[in-house]
DNA sequence: TTATGATGCGAGTAATTGCTCGTTTTTAAA
DNA sequence: TTTAAAAACGAGCAATTACTCGCATCATAA
């Protein structure tokens, strides 16, 4: 395995016909395919590209390096993810507490069980990687979303809280994520640890 | 880099001459060395046998495979950390139940900032790894202890409970673990997550 | 049709690294 | 001192894999 070059992070063309669009999306789809049936063992260029059905080079032609590939994937996800906070703020507002707490468990359990090994995966490598501002600026993003839904039920609710509660639901999902479906209690007790903490302030 | 082989978990040889017990500590410092110092990245076997100032080939004197090596750093963390919550058990006995999450949160904040690296480099490999029986029960065994700290406090606790609260009290940690120090209100929020989940039973 | 740039190809390169094995050195019992 | 087992040595094998590069093919504008 050579030294990455680390380069460029970002693609090194960007895609100017319809073909190439679609390969980069078949790559990505691949990528993600790969992680979820084989975890990080057998995430290679190499595997990549065959189960894409292009050549290794086409893939560089895309992404200057694997890491890119990794971040581009997380983007992704983290997108998607955002998508449904904003609908889960909607979906909330003007109810009670409890209900907007339930609403958050839903999301992580459904986050994490949906495909259990990408998002693992996907975590691992997020924090593995010097992150990048604009994920970290997604990831802000998210917390000021959930802040302002929590709000209205919690006047003095800080940020710092909010991230808290993301730390403490996302740990306790993914202590589970190893079983084929989560538990019947755990969303209960991610309402009770997201309360606990919240209410509880001394 | 060839396919592990896996052979056997176990030491080949069970060292016979005193020599051979020191060459094993100094390896296993090494390799505690070099995974404090450099992550995961240049943590391979020519490396930690160079820091250790021994050969490879006296390396896998020991140690069948790498993987050996990292259990055998595992086992020494955890049995380091048994010694210390039985420590935090005795010393806490009749006092209040804030007073003892007060230990527990100092035990967890001094456990990851002491050396976050070689921390977070064996909380990553105990996930990645098939969790060895051995390593099973020890955790099992600490889960107990401080069930049995915290039953006079609350009678109604569970090892359900305990687990939960350990969970959380490390993702908290953990997510405060790439600065230099730990924040000044870090310990406050872990009682208050603990507290908070712990008494907040529906 | 033709030319040109975009796209795709994949064998090959080079770096990395887990691990072996034949040899040498050390220890200590006889 | 002799000797055999234990311990240490380290060059090098072999598998893996990120990434390159010269060439083929395709799309589209002229």
């Amino acid at each position: 395995m050579p030294r990455p070059s680390k380069s460029k992070l970002l693609p090194r063309k960007a895609p100017m016909q319809t073909r190439s669009t679609a390969t980069v999306q078949v790559i990505l789809q691949a990528a993600a395919r790969v992680l979820s049936k084989e975890s990080l063992a057998g995430f290679n260029t190499n595997r990549i590209a065959e189960v894409a059905g292009v050549s290794v080079g086409s893939l560089y032609q895309y992404f200057p390096n694997k890491e890119a590939l990794v971040i581009a994937l997380i983007e992704d996800a983290q997108s998607a993810l955002a998508q449904q906070v904003q609908a889960m703020v909607s979906a909330t507002a003007g109810q009670e507490l409890d209900e907007k707490l339930s609403a958050l468990a839903d999301l992580a359990v459904s986050q994490q069980f949906a495909n259990p090994v990408l998002a693992a995966a996907l975590d691992h490598e997020e924090k593995r990687l010097p992150l990048q501002k604009r994920l970290q600026q997604t990831e802000t993003a998210l917390v000021q979303s959930v802040l302002k839904m929590l709000r209205p039920n919690l006047p003095s609710i800080t940020i710092h809280e909010v991230r808290d509660t993301f730390v403490i639901t996302k740990a306790l999902v993914e202590s589970e994520a190893d079983g084929r479906a989560p538990p019947a209690d755990l969303q209960q007790r991610l309402i009770r640890a997201a309360r606990g903490y919240l209410l509880h302030a001394q």
